[in-house]
DNA sequence: CGAGCATGGTGAC
DNA sequence: TCACCCTGCTCGA
């Protein structure tokens, strides 16, 4: 379930956690047994996300750079028995963190993370992030700005969630050549971005309806989707627009599922 | 209880 | 473009 806020609400919850302290280090699963041995027993130092990248560093320059891809969680809680398949797992007298099912998880070093950072377009829960260069790399991407938002080399940490909302609130028809959007366009997807993303991260889901569209201000049942916000557009397909009742459409951009409201989202 | 799917990305072809 | 990674949930039989 991880879109860029989740990876930065984590990396926050590790560094208060865990930094500073002496971590027990282990992989009960085994497929991270040699580089759980090297690192057992050392301090923590600090945890980062970059985009969907979380990079957890430990004395001695030694990084831990975990990609959690579509299936993979790590959870934070008191002291407890492994249960299932657990690839990493973190642990102090009182604090475990579980890694499972990730995408990749490898010890690393400073030059490979800022390798991976250089690869990586701003990211809008970076608060040091230059929004110029979005704006000067879509002026000359033709690719529909749908497939340009998930494109982590343009911009980092967007998902399919925010992918589809920020469209919507926005107005943009997905399939709309992301140079022909004005760079004030651009600039507002990137604005609101920061906004969604800040909230996300702080809330741990993702809230993109405004006031005027909740549930209570809309007498509607509150939704109970995976991820647990309130949204516009994502996984409500053939379900009436919160704004003019038109059915959602879906349909497969970039090879995910995008989510708008036809009648809405004409402009750009 | 099995199939299908999911907020993601890689690597083979 | 597709198989795959590998987990957890939902849905239909």
């Amino acid at each position: 379930m991880p879109e860029g806020h989740v990876l930065h609400r984590l990396a926050d919850e590790l560094t208060a956690g865990f930094g500073g302290r002496v971590v027990a280090v282990s992989s009960p699963q085994g497929r991270f047994t040699t580089e759980a041995m090297m690192l057992d027993g050392s301090t923590l130092v600090a945890a980062r996300a970059r985009g969907k990248h979380l990079f957890i560093e430990f004395t001695g320059e030694r990084i831990i750079h975990v990609h959690l891809g579509l299936i993979g969680s790590m959870t934070l809680g008191p002291a407890r028995p492994v249960v299932g398949q657990v690839r990493l797992r973190l642990a102090t007298d009182t604090l475990v963190a579980d890694l499972r099912g990730p995408q990749g998880c490898r010890l690393t070093d400073p030059q490979h993370e800022a390798a991976m950072a250089a690869r990586l377009g701003p990211d809008p829960l970076d608060p040091a992030a230059d929004p110029a260069l979005l704006l000067a790399r879509v002026r000359t991407l033709t690719k529909p700005v749908g497939t340009v938002l998930l494109d982590q080399a343009v911009l980092s940490g967007v998902g399919n969630v925010y992918r589809a909302e920020v469209l919507f609130r926005l107005g943009i028809d997905p399939l709309t050549p992301a140079a022909d959007l004005p760079p004030a366009t651009w600039r507002a997807i990137w604005d609101d971005l920061v906004v969604l993303m800040a909230e996300g991260k702080r809330q741990g889901r993702i809230d993109t309806v405004r006031p005027e569209h909740t549930p209570e201000a809309m007498s509607r049942s509150p939704r109970t989707d995976d991820h647990g916000g309130e949204v516009y557009v994502y996984r409500r397909t053939d379900e009436p627009c919160l704004v003019c009742g038109t059915p959602i459409r879906r349909r497969d951009l970039a090879g995910r599922n995008l989510f708008w409201c036809p009648a809405c989202q004409q402009g750009h």
